[in-house]
RNA sequence: GCGCCCGUAGAUCAACUGGAUAGAUCGCAUGGCUACGAACCAUGAGGUUGGGGGUUCGAAUCCUCCCGGGCGUACCA
């Protein structure tokens, strides 16, 4: 938090030369080279620019009226105008001793707590999972524990595909052509299958379609039948969904699918058209955004030609529902980018339903998977690769490595480690990157166990247990200083009160991969610092200093892990 | 056609939103376990950031024009 301090000195120091300046982008930030120091800002050029002063005699000035003594050394005007700090031994010494204490960890939750909805994973019911919707799964639910880790309140939402057009194809495949054994084995490829079938039959027999439609209206109208094979459907779909989250140990706090708004919609169409707000266009109700210049050849559709809602209909319910029941300041989607233009007509359609929401609506959207050809990834066979089968793969390989490095290990242990490890592996490997960057898929990749990792991170965080299993009884005293005579301890001990600034960053900006990159170098610094620096073979102070470094740097490492949904391991 | 996104080392990705000498990892080459776990550490080679032009103290990032790719573009969600 001292980076802080000095933003808000810095800030005050230029008010006091320029009372009428916008000092909000006046920012302190990690400094690019040790070198140049610990922090900077180049802001006061662009300031310095807009007023036509020069820049390096307003930075002058500026120094002149900053106080930083207590933390820094001298700060240094370099270049065409930086300010680069330097933070004193002291400074980074007093953080460390207050942390140690348990005082706090590098970082502070917010003063005021903020209410947050996101939506994400939401798969379709009678589909499997595949490797798609990994990414809405993995990265919604790190920033929901982001979120909740700097003290705002969390309401997850799982809006499961659950009802709609689908259906009506289901249920001909299940009363035509149904395997039972097939379904008792694999449901949803049994599913999958009879919606393949049927889709592709209607493509060639206008009659299938009809028996589709028909099927479809007898389910809206509550045909006994029809709700008795529809609830089938979505329990076996839910088991297969709930075995998935529970191996990547991905939790929810609402499962409200698309059937639950149902009864809202017809309602929400007479409203929008009610107002005028939607008009009929080829006998579908639209609406048309002449106002907004992004959205003006795109008219949102609440209601198909045929009388019934679509998803948007669905998303104004579902938006309606959310801020009724919580009253969020902000609801955040987590989706692929494709469905950027639906969320910009939503979010536009909902704001002039609901003029006076106070609701933040935030698209968080991620590139896609591509195949090694740069094309929509699928294997050689045309098929998506399954969930199951990509964790499958994940926990083989890290067993067969755990295999190989701790034989002395029990297989049960062994198989436990390969869990946390493999598992670990995938979520990290999709967190990591830009969130907006397509990626190509390669098992390699995503299951690589050197490198850039989560076995990388896990492995540092098991040199530390494993110093403090050697401590056995000894009770150990949070040091009054910290001495940080080594250059690796400065770095380490340097790194670690950045903490909080990447948490913020990543609920800024929805963007785990700048937590993913601080914990590679924390655990980077860790690694030099524990070659560098014996710790239980030093002695006195040092001694209690190091273990006390070690101790901060693990449970940091904990703490980020499982703000990414990673789980720990003593062993590995 | 229109709109959005993208093109960075042999490969896979970063780059704190305009900052200082574009960083990592894999792979390649070299060195290090009688100091706490070598799934580690250290060192090296590897770049005209697709191409041209522009804006300015300063550009991978902003503007413009080409080249190449992905996605979207009213009755799927």
């Amino acid at each position: 938090m001292i980076q802080l301090t000095l933003q808000e000195r810095l800030q005050q120091a230029v008010l006091s030369l320029m009372p009428a300046a916008d000092v909000s982008s006046v920012l302190v930030r990690p400094c690019p080279e040790p070198k140049f120091g610990d922090y900077q800002t180049n802001a006061l050029m662009g300031l310095a620019k807009r007023n036509q002063l020069n820049p390096r005699e307003f930075a002058t000035q500026v120094v002149e009226a900053l106080d930083v003594d207590d933390c820094c050394e001298p700060v240094e005007i370099a270049g065409p105008g930086f300010l680069n700090f330097r933070l004193k031994t002291v400074a980074i010494s007093h953080a460390l001793v207050s942390a140690a204490k348990g005082e706090h960890l590098f970082y502070r939750t917010a003063e005021v707590a903020r209410t947050i909805v996101i939506d994400y994973s939401s798969p379709n019911v009678a589909k499997p999972m595949h490797v798609g919707h990994i990414r809405s799964t993995i990265l919604g639910y790190t920033l929901a524990q982001a979120f909740r880790l700097l003290g705002h309140k969390v309401v997850t939402d799982n809006h499961i595909g659950d009802w709609g057009t689908q259906f009506g194809k289901l249920l001909v495949g299940w009363k035509e052509h149904l395997d039972q054994d097939a379904l008792a084995a694999d449901a949803l490829a049994e599913m999958e299958r009879l919606y393949k079938l049927v889709n592709s039959a209607c493509d060639e027999d206008e009659a299938v379609l009809d028996r589709a439609r028909q099927e479809l209206v007898r389910l809206q109208d509550g045909d006994e039948e029809n709700l008795g094979i529809w609830r089938e459907m979505i329990d076996l779909s839910r088991h297969q969904f709930d075995e998935i989250y529970g191996r990547l140990k991905v939790e929810f706090d609402e499962t409200l699918g698309e059937s639950f708004y149902n009864d809202r919609l017809k309602g929400v169409v007479d409203e929008l058209t009610g107002s005028g707000i939607a008009e009929d266009s080829e006998g579908a109700k639209v609406v048309y955004f002449n106002d907004q210049k992004a959205l003006k050849k795109h008219p949102a559709m609440v209601q198909k030609s045929d009388g019934a809602a679509n998803y948007t209909t669905t998303d104004l319910a579902t938006l309606e529902h959310r801020e009724k029941s919580w009253q969020p300041s902000e609801v955040i989607y987590v989706t692929d980018g494709r469905q950027q233009l639906h969320f910009q007509q939503l979010f536009a359609l909902y704001t002039r339903w609901k003029p006076q929401h106070a609701m933040k609506l935030n698209h968080v959207w991620f590139g896609a998977i591509l195949g090694e050809d740069g094309r929509p990834f699928k294997t050689r066979s045309g098929e998506i690769i399954r969930l199951s089968d990509l964790l499958n793969e994940a926990e083989q390989r890290a067993f067969d490595a755990v295999t190989e490095k701790s034989p002395d290990l029990s297989e049960d242990d062994r198989r436990e480690i390969a869990r946390v490890v493999g598992i670990g592996a995938i979520k990290y490997a999709d967190l990591s990157g830009n969130r907006q960057s397509d990626y190509v898929f390669s098992w390699d990749n995503m299951l690589a166990l050197v490198g850039n990792t989560a076995p990388y991170l896990l492995y540092a965080y098991t040199r530390i247990r494993s110093i403090f299993r050697k401590l056995e009884g000894e009770s150990i005293e949070p040091p009054a200083s910290f001495s940080l005579g080594q250059a690796e301890e400065v770095a380490l001990a340097k790194h670690l009160l950045r903490f909080g600034l990447v948490l913020e960053q990543v609920i800024d900006e929805c963007r785990p991969n700048f937590l993913c990159n601080y914990l590679y170098e924390l655990a980077g610094f860790f690694g030099s610092f524990y070659e560098n620096c014996p710790v239980l073979l030093a002695e006195g102070e040092v001694r209690a200093q190091r273990l006390a470094l070690c101790d901060l740097a693990g449970r940091v490492l904990k703490t980020g892990l499982e703000t990414l949904g990673l789980e720990t391991t003593e062993r590995m």
